[in-house]
DNA sequence: TATTGTTATACTCTATAACTATA
DNA sequence: TATAGTTATAGAGTATAACAATA
């Protein structure tokens, strides 16, 4: 196909803004099934990472970005609303291991499984070779994102 | 390369789920940069709409898809720091017009600059083949999302 | 002393409902 | 009456700073 010389400026702004109204799409997509199961964006987030983590409210604020004090809040109202329960840690006693409920699953798994069809359709017109070279790409970035801020964003 | 046999639905999730991450982490740099300039990201959207219109608070709150109350109160907070202005409509005594301030476009422009030149640095460790990759697919998804919205906007 | 987590506080962002002013 | 916009109110989400309890 193309073969370029060396990235110029415009294919730089090009990208970029390719990369944004691509990651516009995605949370489009995300934010639309968390709110037809009542969630928002950031709690989705929330119990998606519970998923198959136990976490302590520290490790939580590290793997959602937010600051402690953030996250108190953020869990405290998803415990008010029994998605997830806060649990003394058996090891420390200063922290709490954060856990999804049954509820929280069952609300977390409906939404994934929703958008997990719309990304599905979504990539469904690309080739083969195309989407492997996407998720190639991709999978390449978030390793060296998580590398870069110390987490495993797969666990 | 891998060359698997059919998608299963482990795949699916995953594949879902890494491009949830990847969304992420663009957002994250937008909102990295919008914050830098002391921006958030729905102000640094209403900056970046008003740099080529000069809408009516309405159709304002249509473009960015808020509540007309909810609009009232970011270009308020806007206004208030002098990024942008609402001047009285001269067609209608109901209605204002929101103007970008200089300031206010000096600010978006900064931010977009700075986003694009941390994406060209995340992008760096990509091998050029896997960053063509990457591009290849999106440009694809984007091409053909804009064709579904337009088949969808024509009546 | 350092770390874990919460609380107090303040701000942005958002929506619903009620309101004013103009068309 | 209908439309454009604001205000009042309520709540989620976020950060900073100060704090308590534990390591």
């Amino acid at each position: 196909m193309t073969s370029e010389p060396a990235a110029s400026s415009s294919d730089r702004t090009a990208q970029a803004d390719a990369l944004a109204q691509f990651a516009f799409l995605v949370t489009g997509l995300l934010d639309k099934h968390a709110g037809a199961n009542g969630l928002s964006m950031v709690q989705t987030r929330l119990l998606g990472v519970l998923r198959d983590r136990t976490p302590t409210m520290n490790e939580l604020a590290r793997i959602l970005g937010l600051d402690k004090s953030s996250t108190t809040g953020l869990v405290a109202r998803a415990e008010r609303r029994g998605l997830v329960a806060r649990r003394p840690s058996p090891t420390d006693g200063r922290s709490f291991l954060v856990h999804l409920s049954d509820a929280g699953r069952g609300l977390v798994e409906e939404a994934e499984a929703q958008y997990e069809a719309d990304v599905a359709e979504v990539l469904a017109p690309l080739p083969r070779t195309v989407r492997d070279g996407l998720f190639d790409a991709v999978g390449r970035l978030l390793a060296a994102e998580a590398g870069r801020r110390d987490i495993e964003l797969v666990p």
